[in-house]
DNA sequence: AAATGGCATTGACATATGTCAATGCTCTTT
DNA sequence: AAAGAGCATTGACATATGTCAATGCCATTT
């Protein structure tokens, strides 16, 4: 009775284990056949390169200092990157939540230690590939190749319209523009991260908010 | 008499653009095979896809509101990017020299106007890749794919660099670090134009220096 | 139910940077 | 040689945003 117990527990989990890892790695296939098109052959050949991991709010995925083994891909929940100046005080340079990838690509291409910090803001599970792995997945998916460059030239966009706005615009319209750009975000982090990646302070934020409040 | 005159005059002329067009593959070349070996048939194959073009200190390359049809690598000279704000101030976001690559990617690759002007600071030398090109390009020298990938991914790395510069660093602090990564540009162009692509005025910029001479 | 920690808000005040206007320099054009 | 354009500098002043400190709210933990 106590085994025939144990034995069915132990199978669900493996259930639930199973479930979960195959939904993280349907969204990573969705991700990719947004740009190319792979075989399933080729789809297979993933799930043994990327390493998935699950990772508790508050946890580190990457600390300062640390070399950037791994590319991440988020698949739930939500990370963030960022850094701390002089003061302590600290800078978010990113948020990823699902669909979306977070690294340290200067530490993660040149085996530079990190000036960054990478932590989980929720539960998250991840699919992580390491230098090797990437390497792989390149030899034997040609396809791969074009993927991530694609995605590089999204992300070259995304840069530099982030930057253009960081550079010209009030604490107002990056406000504005981050909850058009990012309204899911908005609500699930605090709003004090959401003015540390916007570059102002919370208080200023607060006063932003207000503001707009007022005059609708 | 006359003829002869005309003729060797001509054959200068063709000489002299035949060695520059060399130089400026050349250049081209080097820049590439720093990422990628290529074969002397898909160098040659290179001279066949990318248009070169001389273009003129303050002659644009792309206006506002114009779709940009080109990927342009720089082999003389120097251009900038930049774009008006509501009250028609300048904001500079890129400057391209020797060995670099200039463009709006975002209107490149989606065939969306431009909010972006490019013009030239210095008589240039350029380079020039369209749509088709590229496209032709990557389906003739599979190691292209690579190299565009591989020169997105320093840009992604830059990007961020100056993105967090903007973001945390003092007035002072953005200009030190302006010299310190691009002397030759500091150089070569107007000193607003650095303040402009910093992100801070002239007259800041201005007094910024005064302050450095100052206490060293 | 009480205690705690994290967070947003608000007010008073400080400051870096922007704006405006004047001056003078240097180089090019006439 | 004169004129003009473009540019860097400087002073006076304006302002957006940051800093510091206090308050109160809410959710989680004990």
């Amino acid at each position: 009775m106590f085994f025939a117990k144990r034995q069915r527990t132990l199978i669900f989990r493996v259930n639930g284990y199973l479930l979960s890892l195959i939904a993280m790695f349907d969204l990573l296939f969705k991700h990719i056949s947004k740009r190319v098109t792979l075989s399933s052959s080729e789809l297979e050949f993933l799930t043994t390169v990327f390493i998935p991991k699950k990772i508790r709010k508050k946890q580190y995925l990457l600390q300062e200092g640390e070399i950037c083994k791994w590319m991440t891909f988020v698949s739930k929940g939500c990370l963030r990157s960022y850094t701390l100046d002089a003061e302590g005080k600290e800078h978010i340079v990113q948020f990823a939540i699902e669909d979306w990838w977070i690294a340290d690509m200067y530490s993660y291409l040149t085996g530079e230690p990190s000036e960054y910090i990478i932590d989980a803001l929720e539960d998250s599970e991840l699919l992580m590939l390491d230098i090797k792995g990437k390497e792989t997945v390149l030899e034997n998916i040609p396809a791969f190749e074009k993927f991530l460059r694609m995605l590089l030239e999204s992300n070259h966009i995304a840069s530099h319209r982030r930057l253009h706005t960081m550079m010209t615009k009030t604490a107002e319209e990056k406000y504005l523009n981050f909850i058009h750009s990012y309204p899911q975000i908005m609500q699930r982090v605090p709003q004090h991260m959401v003015a540390s990646y916007l570059g102002i302070s919370p208080e200023t934020l607060s006063r932003v908010r207000k503001q707009i409040l007022a005059t609708k």
